[in-house]
DNA sequence: CGTTTCACTTTCATATTTAAAGTGATAATC
DNA sequence: GATTATCACTTTAAATATGAAAGTGAAACG
């Protein structure tokens, strides 16, 4: 009556020993890379700040992205309060290590899509490799 | 009788204005950047050759991604025979600038997927910026 | 006590992927 | 010259994933 829960990702055997297609199978989907755009740049913790994406992810396909990144050891979840258990999410290096592939992707995508924004200058570089640092405090609940 | 083939990618509109959203809506998925490796990096050039791929693509699904990533002008279609007619697929600069991005995937599958093979070394720089430069001759049948 | 909020989960219809077989135009073999 | 093979796809059917919306449980609020 579980349900197991095992998309790939986790002990599935893999396609190939390729870096590349071993890499697809842990973010190769369109919402993926969307929630870890928005932990990195937006810097946003919560679920209900994830759900806020102006794409407009759907709960279950945001619960789920969560959970394989979790089980990938991309992300950590992490209970800051009891009653209620709240946690929020947290990239890991190896999940915050993705943003040398965002960053191309941006790049390519405000070269070839019309219409896409630009980030401020000095914006992206500003995450460069620091990534998985403490942003200032831990600062929690006042914005 | 036909089927309209507009899987996104043609003119359906966009979910955000977002340069992530707007690229992983062309090479979001499993396949596509498997294709664009092989013939950026194995430098196939025939349908059969890409059918041959390590990860066992189906027939079906690489037909569909040539078609998408040729309607999103990152490959062309040259004919190179007729009777019967074949034609043989090149990328084009936008295609081939997927490089930088495919780059950033390979150093990060190497990093943290274990087993994964590293390219040989000094391997990617030769493909650096001149990606879409013509290759040698025009090198047909022979080899 | 009734209503909200938060963080998901469940359900169900639709879309995509997988697997496998089929097709049409030649080219090669018997 | 009929049979078989090859290449480049297409079609079909079943399995899986996604999208949309409604539901759930545990507080907190009024």
């Amino acid at each position: 009556m579980k349900k197991i829960l095992a998309t790939a990702a986790a002990g599935d055997f893999e396609r190939s020993d390729c870096p590349i297609a071993n890499t697809l199978d842990l973010i190769g989907d369109k919402w993926t890379l969307l929630v870890v755009r928005d932990l990195l740049f937006q810097e946003k913790r919560l679920y209900g700040e994830l759900m806020q994406s102006q794409e407009k992810v759907r709960s279950n396909i945001l619960a789920e992205r969560l959970k394989r990144l979790e089980n990938a050891g991309m992300l950590e979840k992490i209970p800051y309060q009891q009653n209620p258990l709240r946690h929020e999410y947290r990239l890991t290096p190896k999940g915050a290590d993705l943003f040398a592939i965002l960053k191309e992707i941006i790049r390519w995508g405000n070269k070839y899509v019309p219409g896409t924004t630009a980030p401020p200058a000095g914006f992206l570089d500003s995450f460069e490799k620091q990534a998985t640092v403490e942003k200032k405090k831990t600062r929690r609940k006042g914005s």
